[in-house]
DNA sequence: GTTGTTATGTTATAACTTAACATTTAATTA
DNA sequence: TAATTAAATGTTAAGTTATAACATAACAAC
């Protein structure tokens, strides 16, 4: 089980989560000849400023300040569609959202843990759901060519803070 | 495995799926005390006209069209709204759209199969998958609430169309 | 029938996304 | 290195999806 699971629920260095994605998206744009512009990186340096996925015009607030002039949407949203289309973000459906991805070069699923407490979303892959899902597929005849799987819930720390309300009640 | 998936893909007498929903919302708000009134019933009908799922301004404009006045945005997103929380109806996160669930009665999973070609959506409700995430979720001490699984590519319809298509390159 | 609750009407606006066209910057090639 | 082409960005506007806020009407229970 491939996931940041891990990373994304204890408290961590998290200068080293951002430039490790910095470092992972420098490779991958210099491997595949894409080019990692300044207004990319900054967007995909506001993803991961935390593990929680940021809205388009979150991202545009940030990057308009950060920048000190105004960012009109679709400079916002063609970095969103650069990232998207190499592999270094992921686009959260159900929130309108989009977040860093930790492992951009590995082959993997989109699965995605989001919290409804923090509002933190971890990423996994797991070969036995892609291999159930292939299988499903296959027995109703549907080509599957992509997917988006969403989990909504609790994370470790939300989960143990609830439990604790519940105990005091 | 519970799915509408042969009902989707095949040619079959569609007023019943429109009879069948319709008296399934009526017995289930029956049951649970909710009120099926003109408009939420209208809302359901015209997601049953098809097994493609309808943004909320298409549904505005068939509802104008039926009722021979305008409709407003909230009514409608008002009947969406109920019709989700009793469970007659899903979204489709990633179109902005909702569409009829086919077995709104039975606990399951929101697997849905989106056709690229066609545009039709399948419900699947399979077991193992539901088992898999719930062990997936406890493996990474997360407290699964909700899910939303959505599954992209070609129904069994349109994947032949695309073979015969190469046949003839 | 009054009261409280639920549903709807109405207006306006917020939030998200894209289209279309002009300009600039970078890469390629003559 | 100047000319050409391609890629990226700037700018304006508009399209699409969703909700806030407040007023009114319909229904249910007492």
């Amino acid at each position: 089980m491939l996931t940041n699971s891990k990373l994304v629920h204890h408290s961590h260095d998290h200068r080293r989560c951002i430039n490790a994605a910095l470092a992972r998206a420098n490779d991958l744009c210099d491997a595949e000849n894409h080019r990692l512009t300044p207004t990319r990186e900054s967007v995909l340096r506001l993803l991961w400023q935390s593990h929680r996925p940021m809205g388009a015009y979150q991202l545009q607030d940030q990057l308009a300040k950060i920048s000190g002039k105004p960012i009109a949407p679709p400079t916002i949203y063609r970095a969103i569609e650069f990232l998207l289309k190499v592999g270094l973000i992921h686009r959260i459906a159900s929130l309108n959202a989009y977040i860093g991805c930790p492992f951009p070069t590995s082959d993997h699923s989109n699965l995605f843990m989001i919290c409804n407490g923090c509002g933190s979303v971890a990423e996994v892959a797991l070969n036995s759901i892609n291999g159930l899902l292939k299988s499903a597929s296959e027995k109703a005849n549907f080509t599957l060519q992509d997917q988006s799987l969403e989990l909504f819930g609790l994370c470790p720390n939300c989960s143990s803070e609830q439990e604790q309300e519940q105990d005091h009640e």
